[in-house]
DNA sequence: CAAAGTATTGAACGTTGGTCAATAGCGTTG
DNA sequence: CAACGCTATTGACCAACGTTCAATACTTTG
């Protein structure tokens, strides 16, 4: 089994370790990913793993923080059409994403609120990028509409709608129940007001 | 260290254990109550823990399904009272226990959606319960105020609405930002409402 | 009080996380 | 192009933990 051995630059073989555990995340929870399954995959030993990550949970942070990166530029707005209709296309990409990944998905976002304090920081942080990005975009045009003020209280709110987004995405697509994606697109793009109603100034 | 042997009663001893896996989780994430470190706490040999749990697996579900009843209880309506009031109630009681227990409930509530199946599981049906009670009491009463239909969008909906609620109070509780116990009330009370609109019929 | 039943132990094993000195590929240099 | 130096990589080793099971010692029963 063992063919002759291959070497290559740290930040390459670095990047196929971290690329191969994003991978294997998207079809187990993180803590069956283990140090020795990931070697053997990657075809390396287990000792150069630790060469490259210190131990089995900083290579867990490295993993989710990759995860994370890359749910953040999926989810990314295209920056054409209104904000609203930016807003809409943000949602349906992160539907798309969690659909094909759902494992991983679960694994990062829920895996992370109880992991450790390196992972919670990463899902914190996460999380935080996501609203202040719409904060930026779509949902400030919303707020001149709706009379908004950029108040704690409104954070605090706009944080718990990506909560409700992600528990209603997640679960939709652990069980459709005769949900169509666009029935479900249009509960998603129209809860946002629905939240932010009860502050509206007048 | 090893002082005599000590026979209890399966159901005492049983209970004993999960009553201290209870209590470990409190204050460390799931994945590190390991099989040892309780064992040795609880005064008796690993096999023992093997003899009443199956597995680790078994034990740590076990270990979450006790708090998620616990929750559960803490959290039930009183009966008295209008629909409305009864809602408002359970949402204070609930952001008094989350205040109390911060450390604790994000262990056991949030940690157990991480795991494997099983413990996924837990989470699923214990946030079913909790949202399923409240649509037999006071949402079943805003409901008929709505024009709404118990329809699975609805209930979806419902679902988000209970991660949205936790995460508000997770939040608010690591950090109150100025905000008083009181605003925070009445921002999760007149969320459902907003949540529902989408859904009003006419 | 002897015997039966069973709660409990402790030793043994396999797996996996983690360490470290030895090894081998690759660029450099004379 | 051969010898050398640098370091990416290995493989052997240890420790910790999950798991099994025959032996053991409480408790009850007859």
């Amino acid at each position: 089994m063992s063919s002759t051995r291959v070497r290559m630059s740290p930040d390459g073989r670095r990047e196929q370790l971290l690329a191969l555990g994003v991978r294997l995340l998207a079809t187990r929870p993180l803590d069956e990913l283990s140090i020795e399954t990931l070697a053997e995959e990657a075809g390396i030993s287990r000792g150069l793993l630790y060469h490259y990550f210190g131990n089995k949970q900083d290579f867990h942070t490295a993993v989710v923080q990759r995860a994370a990166d890359e749910l953040f530029a999926v989810t990314a707005p295209t920056g054409d059409g209104t904000p609203l209709e930016q807003l809409a296309g943000s949602l349906e990409r992160y539907v798309d994403y969690v659909s094909a990944n759902y494992q991983g998905y679960v694994s990062l976002v829920r895996g992370a609120a109880g992991g450790h304090e390196g992972l919670r920081e990463i899902y914190e942080q996460s999380r935080a990028a996501l609203t202040d990005r719409l904060f930026e975009g779509a949902v400030a045009f919303e707020a001149e509409e709706l009379g908004l003020a950029d108040t704690p209280g409104v954070r605090l709110a706009v944080r718990g709608w990506a909560a409700f987004i992600e528990e209603v995405v997640v679960e939709w697509v652990r069980q459709p129940r005769g949900i169509t994606r666009e029935e479900l697109l249009l509960t998603l793009s129209a809860s946002l007001p629905g939240i932010l109603a009860p502050f509206r100034s007048s």
